[in-house]
DNA sequence: CGGTATCCCTGAAGATACTG
DNA sequence: CAGTATCTTCAGGGATACCG
């Protein structure tokens, strides 16, 4: 996932962005760590990932920029991994990802977590408008290739 | 990718989305049908993917209904892949890692491929709020775990 | 052109043992 | 607890040859 040959991908910012964050592990880490998760422990238990695997992803996520290792007061080498400033960039893919899976993944009655405003347990909306405010579908957006490598 | 040992993550809808749609090609496949794309050798040309991978793809993407597989006029089995309803429901997944990509994956004067409004041709705005309106970023949404099994 | 059928090979993931 | 180091397995992906 990480050094792919350089394709048309590589002047599209979606491209680029799945290859940050885009394998299995790494996204559920980071839904983890949106949902308040900090430790490797807390990682490991509720991914049941293999501790090397796990131990690898977190550098990864901290060498990219989407996670920072800060060392707790307890001990020597324990740390807490947050997200950073661009890891909560994230929260519109999650979000995005979330309501996909929402809309199409359950059946109508099958239990599911779900992501809810704070303040008022609610679910969220997600909008995508143009500048004027216009709803904006897959057909009213079109993808502009980058002028001279077209 | 696909069969998974049911985690948490069962209940998670991001978990379920990113096990339908969260591997490179199907997501590359799926931006470049945004993009307008419907026929084999354009998948094959604009990914550079192998073609049995490719087919592979085709296949369970229209499986898992992201993708219709429609006969072209043309010949025998030339077929069309277009989104379905579904599928462009992953409009706001591909707008949400696109604009995390734009924000943080380029330099500044880097070229890129840019999504913009058909009818402005200026760039989307992706707004996730409350319903009442309140902009919500991640310290203003938690998950709400599934009543039974925790 | 639009695929399918094989073969091979690498690299990512798991298991496990070890360390401070 | 919080990792690191090593070994092994296996499936995803590339190359290639073939078919209608």
């Amino acid at each position: 996932m990480v050094a792919r040959k350089s394709l048309k991908g590589d002047y599209c910012p979606s491209a680029r962005a799945l290859d940050v964050i885009g394998d299995w592990w790494s996204l559920m880490i980071v839904r983890d760590a949106f949902d308040g998760m900090t430790r490797f422990s807390e990682f490991q238990k509720s991914l049941g990932i293999a501790r090397n695997i796990l131990a690898e992803r977190l550098r990864t996520l901290v060498e990219r920029g989407i996670l920072v290792a800060v060392p707790t007061a307890e001990g020597r080498a324990r740390m807490e991994y947050r997200l950073t400033a661009m890891g909560k960039d994230l929260f519109p893919v999650m979000v995005a990802l979330r309501q996909f899976g929402e809309r199409h993944l359950f059946a109508p009655q099958e239990p599911r977590s779900r992501l809810v405003d704070r303040a008022a347990g609610r679910p969220l909306r997600l909008d995508i408008t143009a500048e004027d405010g216009r709803a904006i579908g897959p057909d009213e957006a079109v993808i502009e290739k980058v002028p001279e490598a077209g």
